[in-house]
DNA sequence: TTGTGTTTTATTGCCTCC
DNA sequence: GGAGGCAATAAAACACAA
């Protein structure tokens, strides 16, 4: 076994020891003689109390078995003999002593990654903190950017509201003549309605079921002088379709002016009388073209 | 001087390798 | 099975403040 047994330790101790042993303790005359009086057992006990006392190395030992640690931290046989021999120690002592170095060693890059680890980790906590920072900068210009876009808008259409108000002034003129020429038109056109059958337009509308987006439309821009067409004319649908919801032996002799939707309808005996009106949107290229179903009791 | 914490030396038990 | 390494630990030696 490798193991130091007791008398290993006693072993080397004297044989590290020697002479000095024997002079300070003054036994060395008697100390055969001791041996052989006791026991072994408490020989080997008195020898495991000797060799308890544990000796630090010199200065010079130490400097040296360090130097020889640098050079390979593990220690072959043959320098472990010669290390042993050279500072006056037990083999078995430059072996622990390296054994304890290597553990010495061990601790201490342990303590050094852990630093670097530490260092590496505040390092890119920072950097997150910066990247965090910069994060919501942006975040917050880009919020403020989309409110100042949101307000261009709002603005914009304000601006629209104004432009068309003065341009509605100068179409109030074109319609009133419209209206005029329309009840002119009506005393004289083929029309004879029955005016009790004439819808307002919140009659109308009454009968209505118009989409949000038509709604929304119609609250926004109902200002707007809408571009009233004939079906024949203009239909999201097909003219033949369009004429299809029409009572076939009557096309709709439609009258009908904006703002107000007010709409008269022609005289009919059919349940369900249908208009197309096409709005179109200031400034934009849409347009939308509304089916009115009327009800007629 | 003494109590206490740290360092160093040494032991023990377990493991791997040859 | 012996040699050697390693982790855990004991214990002596040492440092230092109160």
């Amino acid at each position: 076994m490798k193991r130091f047994n007791s008398s290993d330790s006693l072993a080397a101790f004297i044989s590290s020891e020697d002479g000095t042993q024997k002079t300070s303790q003054g036994y060395s005359g008697d100390f055969q003689a001791m041996l052989d009086s006791i026991e072994e057992e408490d020989y080997i006990e008195e020898a495991n109390h000797v060799s308890e006392k544990k000796r630090r190395l010199t200065l010079h030992q130490v400097k040296a078995l360090e130097k020889n640690f640098e050079v390979d931290n593990k220690l072959e046989p043959e320098r472990k003999l010669k290390l042993a021999e050279e500072l006056c120690l037990q083999p078995r002592q430059v072996a622990i002593w390296f054994q304890n170095r290597r553990a010495r060693w061990k601790t201490k890059q342990l303590e050094r990654d852990y630093g670097n680890l530490k260092a590496n980790y505040e390092a890119l906590k920072l950097d997150y903190s910066n990247l965090e920072k910069k994060n919501e900068a942006l975040a917050q210009k880009a919020k403020e950017l989309k409110a100042k876009l949101k307000q261009e808008k709002v603005d914009s259409s304000h601006s629209v509201k104004d432009e068309y108000h003065v341009s509605e002034s100068d179409n109030n003129a074109s319609v009133h003549s419209q209206n005029h020429d329309f009840s002119e038109n009506k005393n004289s056109s083929a029309i004879t309605e029955d005016h009790s059958n004439v819808s307002t337009s919140n009659e109308l509308m009454n009968c209505f079921h118009l989409t949000d987006s038509i709604a929304i439309m119609g609250n926004r821009y109902q200002v707007y002088q809408p571009h009233l067409t004939k079906p024949e004319e203009q239909s999201v649908l097909g003219a033949e379709e369009s004429c299809n919801f029409f009572s076939v032996d009557q096309a709709p002799t439609l009258h009908c002016y904006f703002p107000g939707l007010c709409c008269i309808l022609p005289p009919h005996n059919r349940v369900y009388k249908i208009w197309h009106l096409r709005i179109l949107v200031p400034f934009t290229v849409a347009a939308c073209t509304i089916i009115f179903f009327y009800h007629e009791d």
